[in-house]
DNA sequence: TTGACAAATGTTAGCGCTAACATATGTTGA
DNA sequence: TCAACATATGTTAGCGCTAACATTTGTCAA
């Protein structure tokens, strides 16, 4: 017992006691067993964390400050790829929530009813992240999509280009609300045309992006920008424009979201809206941390926001 | 003792006691408790994996492929992020290896001593990814990075180019052994030049490609090719010769390594060193499965192998 | 010095499962 | 029909830890 207490609470074993049990621990080389401790406490240090996709640039950078701000904590991130599947996330959600883990962090804001019924029996502290909405479970980190794609295209709008078109792959939920947010400048611009967007469920990719480009000059040869649903296809769409001669950004505008790293080093540098990836990681998992510390936490939303950057691919010339 | 042999061993319970307890099961909403199996048995079905970066592309390829082959079995994927530290990665292991896994994939094989001491020391199945070598610890699936960097070198030199040189970033063991291959066909052809050659320690990005692009062509304005220990800083020197107006190929030779998909979508479209990276993962996971399933299943040591990929960006024209 | 209380340490039981063994039930051939 | 065996089910104890309580030791004021 007193072994237990060095190990979990010092401060309540005199320094001596302490002192004698830690040299009997080197020793010996004495290791805890977690599973015995979740056994007898009914909890662990498992911190859940279930993306969408662990290849995506977006979600590996969330991922990388999520591991930040687990560093040098007790707390154990567990990964879970559902794939973009809603099923699979339901699956996923049960078998960390039978882990009895100490706390999640979900993708996004669309659980599934099912997943949601889960959720909010289970009595352990979670951060949806990603995107903020009504109706959070418990916190929420992340920022409005739809206004992130108003003001991307409102950027194209001012920089002079009066057709502009939409890309997109892969149609989650918040590519859905790019898209909406597209629309809905476009339209009080009296520039929406659908011709003009052009989506493909497809996973996206650099060679998606010449594409879908592509697809779009053969259905809308007037178009004289794009707002891209993110880096990829923004990079793909600028290769194309350059293999078919079409000037960017005089006769083509640029922009992409989320802006990787490359955007900036590109020829020419392609404008995007940068967003908060590992920021929203850190975030998340320090509110999370803060909450299992203090369940008196207030419980919060915060909304990182998002920030265009005005680049050489939409620096259109008068 | 029924219910957990329907649930470990159900062949060895009648068909009708089966049902009963699946029933009870379905109705009761009964979910086995992970932790209480763990400490009874002594192990879990917990696989660590060990990456040195979350956010490489080249990572969270094979960790896709990995998800790959554990999904639909009973195994879980425990993601460690060892940031390239061998310390780190010690750390890593301990933790793992206190829990008890059913295995370990580690990603390379330059695990520090204390880091092997562990590993010998502990009982569970382990494959090494990444790269092959002598002395596995277990099994191992990977390729010879020695002989991929050769092959490239060779490729632009049958292409043409006479004065090539090298770019690389974070040096570690496996970009070390790039190099390696490069120095040992330049210097057979008599091209070697350690002025051509240009490494800084900083992780790699396409913001680097260029500024190694740019100190290359200053300390040696005569290269005519460059092979890249990586596809970031290849699109990157790819951008800074069109920024010069180098022509690529013609003026200058650019090479990639691990062919990423956006290789081929560039523009020109940029040679590279295909590896097998989601093949790797999942080939690793694999075995892992197979060996857990049959201890007696051989130690194999698996080459993936890899495959130079010739495209616009080394296709001088004589 | 003593009682009253706080601080430190010790004791007990049980978390939910499963290995190993014990018992019950079925099946077969003579 | 019954032994002899196979198959199915049940019993027991213990995995290593910690919550809750019990006891011991230390500290302080009267």
């Amino acid at each position: 017992m007193t072994v237990s207490r060095v190990l979990r609470e010092p401060d309540k074993v005199s320094a001596k006691a302490r002192e004698k049990v830690r040299a009997a621990i080197d020793k010996l080389g004495y290791v805890p067993d977690p599973a015995a401790s979740a056994l007898a406490t009914g909890r662990t240090n498992v911190i859940g964390f279930i993306v969408p996709s662990v290849t995506n640039n977006v979600f590996s950078d969330v991922l990388s400050g999520v591991y930040k701000a687990a560093e040098g904590t007790e707390w154990q991130i567990q990964l879970g790829n559902s794939r973009y599947s809603p099923l699979e996330e339901e699956r996923l959600v049960r078998t960390f929530l039978s882990q009895r883990p100490a706390g999640l962090i979900l993708s996004g804001i669309d659980q599934s009813s099912e997943t949601l019924a889960l959720l909010k029996r289970a009595s352990c502290r979670m951060v949806q992240i990603m995107e903020t909405g009504p109706d959070p479970l418990d916190m929420m980190v992340g920022f409005s999509h739809l206004d992130a794609a108003r003001a991307a295209t409102r950027h194209l709008i001012e920089a002079g280009y009066v057709r502009p078109g939409f890309l997109a792959a892969r149609l989650d939920p918040r590519t859905q609300r790019r898209l909406e947010g597209f629309r809905d400048v476009t339209r009080r611009a009296g520039c929406l045309s659908d011709e003009r967007i052009v989506t493909t469920p497809k996973p996206s990719s650099v060679t998606l992006g010449g594409l879908l480009m592509a697809d779009l000059l053969a259905r809308a040869p007037e178009t004289d920008a794009v707002l891209c649903n993110n880096d990829d296809l923004a990079l793909g769409a600028l290769f194309e424009c350059q293999r078919r001669g079409i000037d960017v950004p005089q006769a083509m505008g640029i922009c992409g979201f989320n802006d990787l790293e490359m955007m900036a080093a590109a020829n020419p540098s392609i404008s995007s809206v940068r967003t908060f990836r590992q920021e929203m990681g850190k975030t998340a998992m320090d509110m999370l941390i803060a909450a299992l510390r203090n369940p008196d936490n207030p419980v919060e939303t915060v909304d990182l926001g998002y920030q265009v950057m005005a680049r050489g691919s939409t620096a259109r010339q008068a």
